[in-house]
DNA sequence: CTCGATTGTCTAGCGGTGCTAGGATGGAAG
DNA sequence: CTTCCATCCTAGCACCGCTAGACAATCGAG
């Protein structure tokens, strides 16, 4: 019996090695760089062996997404973990977003703009987006202002974060104003 | 030399007709579906036409955005012109931009989301964003706040209506509550 | 009115995409 | 040692954005 579980290790470690060079491609050249022909390429095997592991592309952005999502629930915790009081708290976490947004853009494509046939705000959302919400919910609930639903509360700063985000990113805002518009955001919108 | 005239006329009303056309696929179908063997196909003509009015199919991507950021301007400007009071404009303003979202999500996508080849916030930006962006100004300038820079609030609250906007429409938000966390944005952002 | 030049449009095709059917191969089981 | 089965690859499908080059229609000169 141990025959199959190496394989089955053999196999499980491929599939990290699939959704490790995809994240790695999409960052080094963009999503669009990431076709089946070169991916396969790269993990040295051939098309074919990706749809073996995964249905097709949109699986792979996918698994991209929800380890980055893993990700950036570690990086905010940490952030806030480091800051102290609300309202410091508050910007530590806005800050560590817009941060892992610009360091992982392919990531961050993968979770917000792309489609990875990944549910959202349901009951089958994958585990690590629940826990993503759950960072930011941690910590901007405490500052939701009386009478405002914490959930709420974080899905509209949430937002404004993913706005300045992607806005900045796409060159529709300029970035030299980050710093300026992330404490604008912070101490108009959390109540302290 | 009115025969030339008369090209050019039926040659300009080719070129709307092919926006037009694309805008109509896109609203339909999504962009993916808007393919230059399909958009050929609605026009009647074949497909090496569409590259003699544009250089490829972003650039009608971005023909779409013009245009539609010239119908979001007017609709923003009507929506804030029937409201009276600073609160009550700006709430206007937020209802209407996220409106227009909602009812030309492919519109919506070819000035944000997609790639239309458009320059941002510079000097050769087209003048129709130029005008979206100064009819969010015109409003929201007013409720910016001492000290803060009129410009840069704009773009921070209109960073946060695109975050609603778009997370909303790609179903990371669920959408019952979207007036909710519009009267949050707009009571704690703007100052009054 | 005829004829060459120019303009406009189309057919056909290139290299690429995501994805899949079917045959080869190599290791485990009997 | 042979049989069988899982694994993997070659080859190919239909589609994509885009373009070269053939063809037809129109224009201006003689």
């Amino acid at each position: 019996m141990s025959v199959k579980e190496r394989k089955e290790r053999e196999r499980a470690q491929r599939e990290r090695l699939i959704v490790a060079t995809a994240r790695e491609l999409a960052e080094e050249q963009g999503w669009d760089a990431v076709t089946t022909r070169r991916l396969a390429e790269r993990i040295e095997y051939s098309q074919p062996v990706l749809y073996s592991h995964f249905r097709g592309k949109r699986e792979i952005i996918g698994a991209v997404a929800r380890e980055g999502a893993a990700e950036m629930a570690v990086a905010v915790r940490a952030a806030v973990a480091g800051a102290d009081g609300p309202r410091d708290r508050v910007a530590a976490l806005a800050r560590a977003y817009l941060d892992f947004a610009e360091r992982n853009p392919a990531v961050y494509d993968a979770l917000f703009d792309l489609d990875g046939g990944l549910a959202f705000a349901q009951e089958d959302t994958p585990g690590e987006l629940k826990d993503a919400f759950a960072a930011l919910l941690e910590t901007l609930g405490e500052v939701a202002g009386d009478g405002v639903h914490p959930g709420l509360f974080t899905e509209t700063f949430w937002a404004s974060l993913h706005g300045l985000a992607t806005l900045t990113r796409a060159r529709r805002l300029p970035p030299e104003d980050t710093e300026r518009r992330i404490e604008l955001l912070v101490d108009r919108l959390a109540v302290m």
